[in-house]
DNA sequence: ATCTGACCTAGCTTC
DNA sequence: TAGGTCAGAT
């Protein structure tokens, strides 16, 4: 796993470092900023006097190169990038298509402005979306300019503010050792503050609240704002804001008191921060001449006045630079807040601004694209854009229909194979994407059984884990003494014999004395009520953690992290323990430990609220596995990789799956009935078609099983919208549709599907509202059997598709007598057969259940 | 104080 | 399926 991409240092590094120099103090004072509309590109500033005339020959020599470099920047791109790459003197908005080459521009666009002078490394900040993003665009831009490109600020809107919140603490009454709560954290904070107010859980769940809380925050309104707003609407007491403005303004209390910020408040608290001490903003202001934001169409409303405070574009006479970078067909964010607002509306909040359309594709085949702009076209309300390219159509579109995700899983994996074979495709070449991380689980099955090396990006993330955020937790009290919800969670990890009891006595304790409950560990004797058998580990807990603490001011943070798990006897009882699951806890918790290590050595200066910053802040995306790094088991073939839809912006590989092509999988069910969420759900098919260089698969299961229960779901509604010559339809109805289509009546088997067995009878509420209950070719939501057909192969077997039909030799032929068992129903006996081949039917008598009717085609059945 | 098992209900995407 | 909660037992 990659989390802190190293940044190499060039051959040439020493004379490149000479070449760009940062100027001497006192040749240009900070504050007299030259406006870079005053410079014109290229343009060579003016040189020291006092420089000696060698000195001054070879400062010649240096410009002319930077000139010629600059130039070269410019060598190899489109009229529009060239544009792009050279505008100056007023904001500016590149809307870039998927593909079109942006990082490119807005790499070379920085490099040019620093080859040229227009700005200093050191004045430029650059806000991409994940830490991948950022470390391979410092990399591109350091590879280009040398390696004063440090200087840059390059990172994602939560790292810069927490940069900016770390140095401007003191004004803000926070320690500089300020937790970062996750989603987790807060949740736990928002159990305690929900507890504290006597809500009830069930009226009120702390997930709802948080997302309220959060979602308010992404809109800039704090408790106070939020207290006035709800109550003046509140005429006729609106219980839900009124509970809702008491917990926030408790939970805003809590996260100060334990000196921690959420994430939400990471964006928040700078706003707050500029906004109320104008000198601060000043400062920043002067400091960033160059900011450029990356995916602007995924910006919330904080992050867009966050931009515009750093600007200072009404505020400041000398306003910085402002290039955003978007494109509003790719906005898949917007249940957290994001806002294509923000970029359509560009041109109305900065008036000068000026526009450039990327929509030349340099990525993918003209197939590809043709699909992708047929499925975003409906979209409503969209301003026109179509991606084109120079390369060819390339191969068609490959779609299949499976009968089940199994299936559509053994294809996948038995196309990568072939594709292997026949193209010399490495597993480091596909990804396979699915809307929910769910999904991820029968095609890793499949990756398994075959031997396809793969990595799952996201789903139970590595930082979401028990026993790493276990570590975590101790790492944060032994930073931050007053972070209540990290000392709390460890307090009984691993068990010491405290409960509840001796926990709230202690709360309760530090709430009279308005102390944190890490601080009231350290006057236990005071506290009232703790019963002595629990004085004993309290006293020893508060050791621990003072001790940890002593090493923490001495020590690096893998040392650090090495003591906790053994002083407290973490590692040991996992070692101890026969669970399989604790083998695996052990070896989540030696990676970690590498990461710490790895850490210290990218970082030496770091000490353990740096690590623990870095932490906080890793995100999916980042540990994405470069094509060329490969796994562990083949390092040059790599891995397949797996992914959400989400994960997978800003990502491109040669051979992508799309899969779950299904009305109620994708498009989401949540979105069908609602025209905004549908176009997002659009905007994420777009996304996802656009990943793909050279070869695209798109894929649906007839039926899909989820949360136990197996669920027919029609064929997504995105695939009407793609044109039929650019789909290869390998497989294009389900068995089940080919049978209701012929017409047999299979009245009587159909009741094996409708399967009203005492266990499935939850199944018809599922059913009922799974069904997406549209207009669509008439597929009445039907609640089928369980799930894998006979014919799936357990062992690779041998697939025939491409004719359509299912191979008939998979059906099990049966007699009267044998035994068999079903997923569902366990032991029966056959009692009847009727018809053979691939109609069989066969009536098996299951015991308690009763005597069944099933098509063997689709049973589950295994004959013993 | 903790462990166990029965029950219930969820219901997606993430910096 | 799975994770969370609750009551009762130890």
């Amino acid at each position: 796993m990659t989390l802190f991409p190293d940044l190499p240092v060039l051959p040439d590094a020493r004379s490149a470092g000479a070449r760009v120099p940062d100027r001497p103090a006192g040749v240009r004072l900070p504050e007299v900023v030259v406006h870079a509309e005053a410079r014109l590109p290229g343009v060579v500033p003016p040189r020291r006097d006092d420089a000696p005339d060698r000195a001054a020959e070879r400062e010649a020599e240096r410009e002319a190169e930077a000139r010629a470099r600059a130039d070269a920047l410019l060598e190899g791109l489109n009229p529009q990038q060239r544009e792009a790459v050279l505008h100056a003197g007023s904001p500016l908005l590149i809307v870039a298509g998927a593909g079109s080459g942006k990082t490119r521009v807005l790499t070379h666009r920085i490099a040019h402005k620093l080859a040229t002078h227009q700005v200093r490394p050191g004045e430029v900040l650059a806000i991409t979306f994940t830490n991948k993003a950022a470390g391979e665009m410092r990399e591109r831009v350091e590879q280009i300019v040398g390696p004063a490109a440090r200087a840059m600020w390059v990172s994602t809107f939560h790292s810069a503010c927490v940069r900016i919140l770390r140095r401007e603490h003191e004004t803000l009454g926070l320690r500089s050792t300020f937790s970062i709560y996750d989603a987790a954290d807060s949740q736990r904070l928002l159990t305690l503050v929900g507890r504290e107010l006597d809500l009830d859980p069930k009226k009120f769940p702390v997930k709802g609240l948080a997302h309220r809380i959060s979602n308010l925050k992404d809109e800039l309104v704090d408790p106070e704002a939020y207290a006035r707003s709800s109550g003046a609407s509140a005429g006729e007491a609106n219980q839900f804001d009124e509970v809702l403005s008491a917990v926030y303004t408790r939970y805003q209390q809590r996260l100060r008191a334990a000196n921690a910020l959420d994430f939400d408040d990471l964006i928040m608290t700078t706003v707050n921060l500029l906004q109320a001490f104008p000198q601060v903003a000043e400062h920043y202001r002067r400091r960033f001449r160059q900011i450029l934001v990356d995916e602007y169409q995924d910006t919330n409303h904080a992050q867009y006045v966050l931009v515009r405070e750093l600007v200072g574009a009404h505020e400041s006479a000398t306003p910085g630079e402002l290039t955003v970078v978007g494109d509003a067909d790719q906005s898949i964010y917007a249940f957290r807040g994001a806002t294509i607002r923000n970029i359509l509306e560009f041109e109305a909040d900065y008036p000068d601004a000026r526009t450039i359309l990327l929509e030349q594709n340099y990525r993918s085949t003209q197939t590809i694209l043709t699909a992708a702009n047929a499925v975003i076209s409906k979209n409503p309300g969209r301003k026109e854009k179509r991606l084109w390219t120079a390369a060819g159509a390339g191969p068609q579109i490959v779609g299949y229909v499976a009968d089940n995700e199994h299936e559509e899983a053994r294809f996948v994996a038995e196309e990568i194979d072939r594709l292997g074979d026949d193209h010399d495709v490495r597993p480091a070449d596909v990804a396979i994407f699915y809307r929910t991380n769910a999904q991820s689980r029968a095609l890793e099955e499949v990756l398994i059984r075959v031997g396809l090396p793969y990595k799952v990006v996201g789903g139970t993330r590595f930082y979401e884990r028990r026993e790493i955020k276990d570590a975590i937790a101790y790492l944060r009290a032994i930073v931050n003494p007053d972070d209540d919800v990290n000392v709390r969670r460890i307090l009984n990890v691993p068990k010491r014999g405290l409960g509840e009891r001796s926990e709230a006595m202690i709360a309760g304790f530090a709430e009279r004395e308005r102390i944190s409950f890490g601080a009231a560990l350290d006057r236990l004797d005071e506290v009232y009520g703790l019963s002595p058998r629990a004085t004993t580990p309290l006293r020893e807990f508060a050791g621990l953690l003072a001790g940890l603490r002593e090493l923490a001011a001495e020590a690096g943070p893998a040392e650090v992290l090495g003591a906790v798990l053994d002083r407290t006897g973490y590692l040991a009882e996992l070692r101890a323990s026969d669970d399989p699951q604790d083998g695996s806890r052990v070896d989540n918790l030696a990676e970690l430990h590498a990461v710490a290590t790895e850490f210290e050595q990218s970082d030496p200066e770091g000490d353990l609220s740096d690590f623990l910053e870095r932490v906080s802040l890793v995100a999916d995306s980042d540990q994405i596995p470069d094509a060329d790094e490969g796994g562990d088991a083949a390092p040059d073939q790599g891995q397949v990789t797996l992914m959400t839809l989400h994960t997978a912006k800003g990502l491109e590989f040669p051979v992508v799956f799309v899969t779950g092509w299904e009305d109620g999988t994708f498009p989401h069910m949540r979105s069908l009935a609602d025209p905004d969420q549908l176009a997002e759900e659009r905007r994420l098919a777009y996304v996802g078609l656009t990943r793909a260089r050279q070869r695209l698969y798109i894929s649906r299961a007839a039926v899909r099983t989820a949360w136990g229960v197996p669920n027919e779901f029609p064929a997504s509604r995105f695939l009407d919208d793609l044109p039929d010559e650019v789909v290869d339809w390998r497989r294009r109805e389900s068995s089940m549709q080919a049978l209701r289509g012929s017409g047999s009546g299979w009245g009587g088997g159909a009741s094996a599907w409708g399967g009203s067995r005492g266990g499935g009878g939850t199944g018809g509420g599922a059913a009922g509202r799974s069904g997406p209950v549209t207009t669509r070719k008439g597929a009445a939501p039907v609640h089928s059997g369980t799930g894998r057909p006979v014919g799936a192969p357990r062992d690779a077997g041998t697939p025939s598709f491409g004719s359509g039909k299912r191979p008939v030799g998979d059906t099990p032929s049966l007699a009267i007598g044998d035994k068999v068992t079903h997923d569902s129903y366990g032991l029966g006996t056959v009692v009847g057969v009727e018809g053979g081949g691939a109609n069989a039917v066969a009536k098996i008598d299951f015991g308690t259940d009763g005597v069944k009717r099933l098509l063997l085609r689709y049973s589950p059945v295994t004959k013993l």
